[in-house]
DNA sequence: CATGCTTGGGTAGTGTCACTATCCAAGCAT
DNA sequence: ATGCTTGGATAGTGACACTACCCAAGCATG
């Protein structure tokens, strides 16, 4: 397959075809002569993965970069191959440590998996803090700013319905065969069912709200 | 307070302060002199809500203008004012009609709503489909072509999660008394609660991997 | 009252990001 | 041989969220 015929099939122009090319997004293709490549059904699959993880996931080129990257280290066993690549998702601007807010939303936020029995240590075990930890942290302290609560208890049945998300999304995972294929998964299935996710909140709240506050 | 007050109480630089003001995101301050201008609580207040809703929230400063409109536009009842607030809320490309993983995916979407009883029109009623429904046929195409299961069922229990926040999250909005309290305490929660969401569901991801797959 | 610093408003520039347009030589097709 | 297509490289584009600079009006100080 020539670089026209991955454009046509992907739906992605040939310019922005070259452009991951040149960002390591997609590997090249296989020379043929000086002045053409060929692709092959490998090429067209990663390059929806990573029009989906850009386009719908909203995770930055670089970003994308190492979590593919990360995806396919052979250095790396299972599990730190799929902690790897979620670490490297976009988290949002670190806590800001000058802000006195911040300091009582990391007890909040230490004291919610204190009482979950959740670690927030990072693949490798040895717990630096996982940023997923430093995003919750920040979205409490602004929160809290704002004047709304934000206590444990608050936060507690949020954290108790993402635990029964989070074991269906292993169980979609476990659905693959090989640990390649299920790394994959876990990183498409964790980085496309976000948009999912906040989609159905919005549905539901609104739904919720005809509801409780009548239905017209 | 002046200008230089409200950037160090609000910890935002004069010149961001300038550029909100120029862009409609905050009121002009009352005019004291020809050069200077005198600012309240309330403009602290907006100011760190705007904040929150780009920093944290990652909502683009055209929409965060537009869902601020919509907050106090005295036109409008509560419900309208929300439903139109909520309604300017990014989200995301417009599903690709060309492509027939759209069709596919946008009938798996509507069984699933009428599976769960709810509608997904506007604040109007009039049933235009809401930006959120069309977020998530986009992110159903997107996991379809790239060959992951979306039946209605695979995505039932995510959508009775969301049906447990969103009761969640009204319970919240309902402690405040006033409807404009109400109003904007609906749009910071469900702007600000993304984020705790997502990375509740990545830390629960990470226990869960962790327990299934030995925790070492 | 002169001097110089600060203030708020306006304009223009900056850095980043995700492409996109253009150019070029090599090749294939007729 | 001629002209179109291909892939690679370089430079440019438009959106975005600021940010730096300039200016005239004011206040503060000796």
């Amino acid at each position: 397959m020539r670089l026209a015929e991955l454009s046509t099939r992907s739906g992605v122009s040939t310019a922005t075809i070259k452009y991951y090319l040149r960002e390591g997004l997609l590997h090249p293709g296989r020379r043929i002569t000086a002045t053409q490549a060929d692709y092959d059904e490998g090429h067209l699959r990663r390059l929806r993965l990573v029009r989906a993880m850009i386009q719908v996931g909203r995770i930055p080129v670089n970003s994308a970069r190492e979590v593919l990257a990360a995806l396919q280290d052979e250095e790396l066993d299972r599990n730190r191959r799929l902690g790897t690549a979620v670490w490297a998702l976009p988290h949002g601007p670190a806590p800001d440590e000058s802000d006195p807010a911040t300091d009582s939303a990391r007890r909040t936020a230490t004291e919610l998996m204190d009482r979950l029995g959740w670690c927030y240590g990072g693949p490798s075990g040895e717990t630096p803090t996982a940023p997923a930890y430093g995003m919750l942290v920040t979205a409490i302290a602004a929160l809290a700013r704002l004047g709304y609560p934000c206590a444990t208890a608050d936060l507690e049945p949020y954290a108790r319905a993402m635990e029964r998300i989070a074991a269906t999304d292993l169980d979609l995972v476990e659905r693959y065969g090989t640990p390649d294929e299920q790394v994959e998964a876990a990183v498409a299935l964790t980085v496309l069912y976000e948009p999912v996710l906040l989609s159905l909140r919005r549905l539901a709240e609104a739904e919720e709200s005809r509801r409780r506050f009548g239905g017209k």
